[in-house]
DNA sequence: AAGATTTGTTCACTTAAGTTAAGAAATACT
DNA sequence: AGTATTTCTTAACTTAAGTGAACAAATCTT
């Protein structure tokens, strides 16, 4: 797990020995088991996530029902907007799968980045990247129909469509799961 | 307009004077005619933008026509994926009012960023601030409907409606323009 | 293993968005 | 001012998503 993140932040700076064992003293590892909810709607927080193993999912509870609208996984790092704004959160956290999760504190970031501006430096560099890639899924999103949506989510991660549930799936492509069965079954008769 | 942009900093890191002289050195302002084309399709580039006056909008041109994805006006700041990523641009950046625009060449930044690390720290901040503002607004417009997402236009940004052409906005919506026509005259209908 | 719950599909019906086309209104152009 | 272009609306028709309900399949639970 170690290998894993430090890989990860290689593509942004490099790090020292002392700097790595810094890091490796702050207790960031938690293993969590499917179903744990890391943050409730009304309940404030200071923490990032970062996903080593997994998968966790936030979702909104709109008129009674879940509204999943994003996933994390494998080398996602994730700060909720609570953590940002200071206020209560909106939504929910939970974890679709058993999993290794990265938990950094904000008092703990602060301090990382005050002693080591390498860090401050990695976490622009992550947030603007993060940032612009959001905007592109948003752009993607809102020039396509459901189904182009879907096909899409087959092509660029092909893996959620395996280990997550058809009814959270059909939320994060902003449909009902009803709607969402149609459209397969459609696809499926076209290919024929 | 220098007060307008240092005081928008101000939010969040505190400049001496001579880091305003830095910034001022730099000849960052400019004005720009309705209609410019500040970045195109397939063209690569290094610039970030600050609106300090007037709208800009990036629109991709899909199967021959506009599809208008964000606006940005007084106090947004934006850095387009090509910057980031380094390829070339998918998308177009046009003014679509007469403005004043700040825009800063990466080398710049990054000059500036090595120098005082206060700038470092505030794109960081700014950075994190729009992601999870960018991803809350994704949220938004999956859980809710294009009827929803316009009522909610005219409550959040209603200087867009005025400004910006119907067509611009239905895309921005993620609708035909005349899916917008039909769908406010069916909230008017409502009001009676 | 039996029962309960969650998850996924299908169907009939409703509602709203996409499409194509025509014309009105506003704006830009010379 | 007069013409051309862009922008916006309306309408008829098509397509697909929303809704409510029933059922099947898979998965917990005990």
């Amino acid at each position: 797990m170690k290998n894993i993140l430090f890989d990860f932040i290689s593509k942004y700076v490099s790090l020292s020995e002392e700097e790595k064992n810094v890091l490796l003293s702050l207790d960031l590892f938690h293993t969590v088991k499917k179903g744990t909810i890391l943050l409730e709607e009304g309940q404030k927080s200071n923490d990032s996530y970062f996903v080593l193993k997994g998968c966790i999912r936030t979702y909104y509870i709109i008129d009674g029902d879940e509204k999943t609208t994003a996933f994390y996984t494998e080398l996602d790092a994730y700060t909720p907007h609570c953590v940002i704004n200071k206020a209560p959160s909106e939504y929910f956290i939970s974890c679709v799968e058993d999993g290794i999760i990265l938990i950094a504190d904000e008092n703990m970031s602060a301090d990382v980045n005050s002693k080591f501006p390498k860090f401050e430096i990695m976490c622009r560099k992550l947030s603007e990247e993060l940032l612009a890639k959001k905007q592109t899924d948003f752009d993607e999103f809102k020039t396509s129909s459901p189904e182009q949506r879907y096909l899409n989510l087959i092509q660029k991660r092909p893996d959620l469509v395996q280990r997550v549930p058809q009814h959270q799936l059909a939320s994060y492509l902003g449909i009902k799961p009803q709607s969402l069965s149609r459209l397969r079954a459609r696809i499926i008769e076209k290919k024929n």
